[in-house]
DNA sequence: TTGGCTATTGGACTAAAGTACAGTTTTTCG
DNA sequence: CGAAAAACTGTACTTTAGTCCAATAGCCAA
């Protein structure tokens, strides 16, 4: 449970004083290089105008999880933030009774997300996902596919070869080979890749 | 600190025993009606094949917030319990330690949304946002990469040929066969199919 | 019954994709 | 500068993918 805080000065806000006393403060230049004892969580401030891009792989390398804290939390911060591999990212001044929330929540393996991001990534995507994830990938495919083909494209989807499909359904290489021509005919993609970007939704 | 359960037959299953020891288990049938007590969450199961939009309704009008306990949870069927209101959803047959920690989040006024899921709504809205530039692309590839090759990435992954690659970047296709052999080293994958729904987070 | 659709498979082939081994040039950095 | 990493390319090879032509068998509806 060693929780490591990253700054470019070394000032013990409040907050954090208040959710985790037993933090180690590091600057971060020092934070940079060495191999960091057991870290189980890297608290990472993110000072306003300061790029995630330029930090956070230094940290990444390192053990443990590690969360930002954002002096200007933004949306597209967040995203960025977790899209770069942080476990969370959240206001430099939350409330110490947050701070330990997100600790629980990364601490578990888990990521964290604002409730309000956490609101508007559902009503954005719930559309889409539910018709277009992979799991239920069957249904985002033209009613021309049979049923077989749909099951043979939803493979293909998740990233299965020929052979792995032909085991899985026990029928010949070859069959499958023939699903897959006509289903590249139906759905007017040229090969398996563009297939599967079609399926999971990431190309029209 | 209450905590309520709700099914259609009246068993308390282990793990909810170990979570919450002290919470009150309700019959679905007993806790449509009346003006609940101070219930600060409402646990309702979800039996396999049973629809959300029937039961949820009637719980939300009541205090509290409401958690699923999906008997067979999926993506789809977690987006539409938070759509309609439902403050999070998870496995029926969760461990204790998940369960708390759902308990904590929601308790807080937070959303739980399994990693998995969260994973995927980050990264199609990342993707969303950032309008599919290539930079968002790369952004989500391991730092090992090299920039070309984190560029040849990104182009496999929105679904171009060796030989596209090759004429776009102006290099032989050998040398692209190249950067996709480091490639496929570095991220663990075995095809350009496996490492596109890894760059387009589809898969871990 | 016949025609149409689906599922299945074979052989043979072309085209990509991916690997192995080997090498040169350019860039980066201490 | 000199070492190391990255970028680039070649020949040759194995493995998948995908296509073409052709055929058998089951199911359903006009």
């Amino acid at each position: 449970m060693e929780y490591e805080i990253v700054d470019t000065e070394h000032a013990f806000l409040p907050n954090w004083q208040a959710a985790m006393p037993a933090a180690r403060m590091v600057l971060r230049a020092a934070a940079q290089g060495g191999a960091g004892a057991d870290v189980s969580i890297r608290w990472c401030r993110l000072r306003a105008g300061e790029s995630i891009t330029v930090i956070l792989p230094a940290l990444l390398a390192r053990n443990g999880k590690t969360v930002i804290l954002a002096d200007e939390p933004g949306d597209a911060l967040i995203l960025e933030a977790l899209s770069a591999g942080a476990a969370g990212c959240c206001n430099t001044h939350a409330a110490p009774e947050v701070l330990q929330q997100v600790a629980a929540v990364v601490g578990n393996g888990g990521l964290w997300v604002g409730q309000n991001l956490l609101q508007q990534l559902i009503g954005r995507t719930a559309r889409i996902l539910s018709n277009q994830n992979p799991a239920s990938a069957k249904a985002a495919l033209p009613d021309t596919l049979s049923e077989r083909e749909k099951q043979v494209a939803a493979m293909v989807a998740s990233g299965a070869s020929n052979k792995e499909i032909a085991n899985r359904l026990s029928i010949a290489e070859r069959t499958v080979k023939a699903h897959l021509t006509a289903i590249f005919d139906k759905t007017g993609t040229r090969d398996r890749l563009q297939l599967s970007l079609k399926i999971n939704g990431l190309k029209l």
